[in-house]
DNA sequence: CCGGCCATGTAATGTGTTACATGATTTA
DNA sequence: TAAATCATGTAACACATTACATGGCCGG
C-alpha cells in the first residue's frame, strides 16, 4: 500500500465536512474559500471522489442535473479526516518567483526590481481586499466552523500587511541603490 | 519546443552568476542561502547543468578531484539570466498545511489545533534565528550581491514575526473557545 | 581502516496541472 | 439561439523528490 497523495484527501474530507457537494462545487469551494493557500485541480480531485467512495469514506447520492453526484462523508470519513488532521504536516519546499528575482536583482538592475514590487504591492493590495472581504462575510454567518476559517484568514492578512510594509521599506533602499551613483556598480552608494 | 523547467535554469544560472560552483556546491549554496524561498534537489541540478552546458550557457573546467566539475556562467548565460529573470512569474500554487489542519480544526477539536500553534511557534521562532544570523553575515560581507540578499531576508524576517503575532493572537482565540464552550466537537471529548 | 563528507549521476515514483472531450442547463 | 456556466471525466505531460548506485578523499 503506497502512502498515497493523503493531502488532497485530506481537503475533500474536510471540504465536505462543513457541507456536502457536486465535485464541480467542490473545486470552487476550495479554489475562493481556501484560495490563499491551497488549491486542487479537477484532475485531482475526481479521481480522489470516486476512490474515497470506493473505501467506503463518502457517499455518492444524485445531483440534481442527470450524470451530477453530490458526495457527503459519513462516519467512517469523519475517522479518517481527524486521523489526517493529526497526521504529519509534510509542506513541500517553497518555491517563490518574486524572491528568487529580487536575489538575482544584481543581473537585472534595481529599476527593474523596483517594478517588480509595483507588481507585488498591487497584487498583495487585491488579494488584501478579497480577505477581508470574506473575513466580513464569515464573520455575518456566523456558522461553527467559523472561528477556525478566521484563523487563517487572519494569518493570510497579517501576512498581506507584513509584506506592504516590506514593499515601502524595499522600495527606499532600491532606490538609494538606483539613483544613489550615476556613472556604474549600485555597490559604491550603499556602503558607509 | 516545450516551454521546459526554466525555474531550475533561473536558479543555477542565477547562483552561478555570484560564483563559479561544482553541482553539489550548487546544492548546499542553494539549500543553505535560497533555503527560506526556494529548493532545489540533485535530480534537478545535475541534469540541469549538462544541458545549460549543452547549450552554450556555462562551462565546466576539471575541478579539484577526479571526476568533479566547477561550472561558470558565461556571455550567453548572463544574457539568458537576464532574460529569465524579465520573463513572467508563475509559481505554483500555494499548498500551506498547517492552515488546511486549521481550517478544519473544528473537527481536530481545540486543543490540538493550539499544540499546532506551540509547532509554529518553535518552527517559525527556528527559522527567524537562521534569518537574522544570516542578515548579520550578509551585511558583514559587503559584496555587490549583498543588498539584493538582504531584501529576501527582510521579507523572510518580517513574515516571522506577523506569524509569530499571528499565534499569540490565535492561542488567544482558541482557549476562548476550549474553555467557552463544553460540548461542541463531534469527534473527541477535550478535557482528560 | 572506517565513518563521514565530497561528488556525480540515474531510475523509479509520486504528484499535480493542462488540455481535451463531452454534454446539459441556464441566461441574455 | 448563442454564450456562459454547470458538470464530469481522462490522457498526456511537466515537474520534482527520493532512493539508490558508485566511488574518492580526509580525519581520527
Amino acid at each position: 500500500m503506497p502512502t498515497r497523495s493523503s493531502t488532497t484527501d485530506l481537503a475533500v474530507l474536510g471540504a465536505l465536512s462543513v457541507e456536502p457537494m457536486s465535485g464541480y462545487e467542490l473545486r470552487r469551494a476550495i479554489h475562493e474559500v481556501l484560495g490563499h493557500f491551497w488549491s486542487e485541480s479537477f484532475g485531482q480531485i475526481y479521481p480522489a471522489l470516486h476512490r474515497l467512495r470506493d473505501e467506503g469514506l463518502i457517499e455518492a447520492q444524485p445531483g440534481d442535473r442527470p450524470g451530477s453526484s453530490v458526495f457527503s462523508i459519513n462516519d467512517a470519513g469523519r475517522t479518517r479526516l481527524t486521523e489526517l488532521l493529526q497526521g504529519e504536516i509534510r509542506d513541500r519546499p517553497p518555491r517563490n518567483g518574486l524572491l528568487l528575482r529580487l536575489f538575482f536583482g544584481r543581473n537585472l538592475g534595481a529599476e527593474r526590481c523596483l517594478a517588480l514590487l509595483d507588481e507585488t504591492e498591487a497584487s498583495t493590495r487585491a488579494q488584501l481586499a478579497q480577505l477581508r472581504a470574506t473575513q466580513a462575510e464569515v464573520e455575518r454567518e456566523a456558522s461553527p466552523d467559523g472561528p477556525y476559517f478566521l484563523l487563517t484568514i487572519d494569518l493570510g492578512i497579517r501576512t498581506c500587511e507584513a509584506t506592504l510594509d516590506w514593499v515601502e521599506a524595499s522600495r527606499a533602499t532600491l532606490t538609494v541603490l538606483d539613483g544613489g551613483d550615476g556613472s556604474s556598480s549600485p555597490a559604491a552608494a550603499a556602503s558607509p
